[in-house]
DNA sequence: GCCGATTTGGCAGTGACTGCCACTATGCTG
DNA sequence: CAGCATAGTGGCAGTCACTGCCAAATCGGC
């Protein structure tokens, strides 16, 4: 996504090029010391751009690295949207992210990564999750039909679970230099998932 | 919890009651105009004291409502200590508190059905809801030693997903005036997720 | 009634974010 | 190519959350 060139319009090439430049430099001071060491006013500077200038790419500097993270969502949500199997949906768009170029992926590595270690930056990106779930559910219920929309967001922050644990095991292990497939993760979090329902049924 | 007498210690006595003074100004306030409409300035007027002095009982506005939440968080994580099945934890915790002298249990409806149409406050829930969370995979790889620690995590995260869409669900049909049961729909949340798995072992 | 510890308020400062205004650059039009 | 509407930018002032620091008041024990 986000590809700098391939538009003829200057300014256009010039505000992708910009938020670019932000993002970037964004995403070096965090990973130096950190989101909330970090002030606004720093990724401004290194980004060559006024503070002014910042607020009108990204509403908080939070927001300027979870870029990958907003598009990686509307990817499942698509999926959601055709299909309304949430784990399919998610398990797919995982397949589709690892057997494309590997440009997105390995940019999510990085963020899901530096979230990891960022109190800060996890807060946020579990705001965005919960933003997420909200418009999965709507999805659901709109394809299933109503009834309980409890349901749905049962069904919808569930897999949210499996799927930030997943993404999380997966950047940790990556990093440590194991070859750590995300599919595998998931699918791993996903069982351990049906492995407390297994139990779960004696009571209930 | 917090009991405002039952302390010799005037000074504490003291402390206590302001303390429950600003909960009440900030709970009255947040279900009025919401808590991002609200100022910490205002809070602190409405509570009688300084906004200095605001910050030296609660580290954020939104903490200041947030009280119940977090002693709810300890019960369970308490219950975990003791028996490590999550499920059970919180069943049970939701249990006695049911059976309670109801102090408790209608002051988390109050701030739940708060939290429920209040964005801000939300999110912040969200996130005591994950440090809560963290705190109970710790103690669940304590007790039930190590190994994966991606299990321990899901398990947590799975079960306050049920209890989050529980105390929500619960707090609106309480506000609706159905008398539901906090247990009772728990229950229903934890067999829409034990519903999912039946169907993923398809895959599986 | 005095002393040490606690509590409080005020004030200045930082950092996130917004609204407003003036200045510049772009790209379209005659 | 000059001229003009529009988009983009920077600066500035302002609000709000939150912190550190210092002085005044209060409390509890002697």
């Amino acid at each position: 996504m986000v590809r700098v060139t391939d538009t003829t319009d200057l300014r256009e090439r010039r505000r992708l090029a910009t938020r670019a430049e932000i993002e970037a430099a964004a995403l070096d001071l965090f990973a130096e010391r950190g989101s909330e060491r970090t002030t606004v006013e720093d990724i401004a500077a290194a980004a060559g751009v006024s503070q002014r200038t910042f607020f009108r790419y990204f509403p908080t500097k939070e927001d300027a690295v979870l870029g990958i993270h907003r598009s990686f969502h509307r990817a499942i949500a698509d999926r959601i949207a055709t299909l309304p199997d949430v784990f399919a949906a998610v398990a797919g768009t995982l397949a589709a992210m690892s057997a494309g170029d590997g440009a997105p992926i390995h940019r999510l590595l990085r963020v899901r990564y530096l979230i990891a270690r960022d109190d800060n930056l996890r807060r946020v990106a579990l705001c965005l999750d919960a933003e997420f779930c909200r418009n999965g559910q709507d999805l659901i219920t709109a394809a299933l039909g109503g009834g309980t929309d409890l349901r749905a967001r049962v069904m919808m922050e569930t897999v949210s679970v499996a799927l930030r644990a997943a993404l999380d095991e997966w950047a940790m292990r990556r990093h440590a230099g194991e070859d750590a497939d995300l599919t595998a993760v998931f699918q791993q979090a996903c069982g351990f998932q049906l492995e407390m329902f297994e139990k779960l049924r004696g009571y209930a």
